[in-house]
Formats: structure tokens, C-alpha cells, sequence
DNA sequence: AGCAATGCATTGGTTTCTTATGTATCTTTG
DNA sequence: CAAAGATACATAAGAAACCAATGCATTGCT
């Protein structure tokens, strides 16, 4: 099973963020293969939607970025910025947040495992 | 705080056909101030953003409609078609399975309160 | 009378994702 | 060793879903 594609819309910048805030340096392909690992395939970000979120995640001064070659190819590291980590926290308290209303307002219980 | 307009994406059907399934039946104006009620105004859903969406949902068949005059004013009432019923269980279960998955994911502790 | 609230709806624009495509390197396998 | 698949970046065209603004009309309050 894969969640509906609506369900990760606005979700995305939030799971990046905070894998970066975890592992302190990715590339971009690295973060598709551990959101799939981490949710045993449920989610799978394609490369279309991460690229453009990663680029816009640097305009905004949130993460930095560093080069890196194995052999001749090229991997694209992204790392927080001091803003960056602030804006993770945010984020992510925020969707918590929105997780306990949403919780409330569907009546669900979260814990079901 | 009203959260930022990108986390409503994707949950606004799901917490529509929701709210029928509990109301039985209700009119659009309605679920907006309902919603905005049961979530402290923390969710706050655009008239510009809800009356597309019923009309897919009318569309898709997933709810019937019946007017209502309160004097001369119109209210316009939505009640879910038994495929509607069954689509309400699917998104909700749906939402619930992806919010534990979140919740995995970002180490979110849901139950703060 | 005038303003806020109720109640429907549409339009134009933006954001955000999908699908498809392109380029290139490295690894595995028949 | 050739082909295929995985790794790794990126962009472009289009769709989906929402926001902000606007419009129209009725009702209630002051």
C-alpha cells in the first residue's frame, strides 16, 4: 500500500527537514531510499518532487550545500543551517500539532499498533 | 495559530466526508463553522477551497444534495450515498495508517495533552 | 439605514506535486 | 564484455488543490 498523493502534500519539506536535523549531512537520493526504508515502502518520494523541494529549501537559507565525488560522480550534500534547525522545530511542532486536531477531529486512535 | 494552508492539502475531503458521517447531513456553510469550532479555530477552511470540493464529492457521487429554504435563503444539504459511506471509511483508515507512519517518522509523541 | 453574518458560487493565481525526460556513472550478471 | 539496473543529478509540462478576491442575495442587529 501506498498513501494517496494528496496525503504527502504539504508533508515533504517537514520529512526532509527533520531527516537532516537526524543525520546531519544527506544527499538527495540518500533521503528518497531512507523515507522508503523508514516507512517500508509506504512513502516514496520521487525525484521530481525532492530536487525542486531541496533547491528551494537552499534559496531559502535553510540548508547549506557541499560537493562530494566518489570517483567521478557527483553527490550533493545538504546539511542545516542554524536557521534551518530552528525552522525544523517549528515545522515539526507545528504538524504535531495538526496530527493531535486532526486525531480529535476524526476521532482516530493513532495508536493502533 | 492557524496552520500554515499547505497541511490542510490533502485532509479537507477526508475531514468533509468525515463530518457528514457523523451529521448525517449538513450544508456548507455549516462545516465550515463546525470545523472551525472543533478545532478552536485552528483549521480554518475557505469558502473558495469547500465548494469545489463538495462539488467533486457530488460529482464523484460520493454524496447526494437537497435544498432547503429558510424563508427566502437557501441552504444547500449534503448526505453521503452509500458508496460515499464506503469511501469515508477508506480515507479515514487511510489518514490514520499515514499518521502513524508520521508519527514514526518525525518521533512526534501525538498525545500531549 | 448600515453593517455584520449567513449562504451560495466562480475566477485567477500560486504552490506543490506527478510524469516524463535527459544526462552520466557505477555495478551486477549472463 | 555488453546490457540492464541502480545510482545520482536535474528540468519541463501539466494537473490538482488550495487561497484570495469578488459577486450576489438574504437575514439580523443596532
Amino acid at each position: 500500500m501506498i498513501y494517496s498523493s494528496e496525503l504527502i502534500k504539504g508533508t515533504l519539506k517537514t520529512i526532509v527537514l527533520k531527516l537532516l536535523e537526524d543525520n546531519n549531512r544527506m544527499y538527495g537520493y540518500e533521503i528518497t531510499q531512507r523515507v522508503k526504508e523508514l516507512t517500508f515502502d509506504k512513502i516514496q518520494i520521487t525525484e521530481g518532487a525532492l530536487y525542486p523541494t531541496l533547491h528551494v529549501l537552499e534559496e531559502d537559507g535553510l540548508v547549506t550545500t557541499d560537493l562530494e565525488y566518489n570517483g567521478k560522480r557527483v553527490r550533493k550534500y545538504y546539511t542545516l543551517s542554524p536557521e534551518g534547525k530552528n525552522k525544523t522545530k517549528e515545522k515539526v511542532s507545528e504538524l504535531a500539532d495538526f496530527m493531535n486536531t486532526m486525531k480529535f477531529l476524526l476521532d482516530i486512535n493513532t495508536q493502533t499498533a
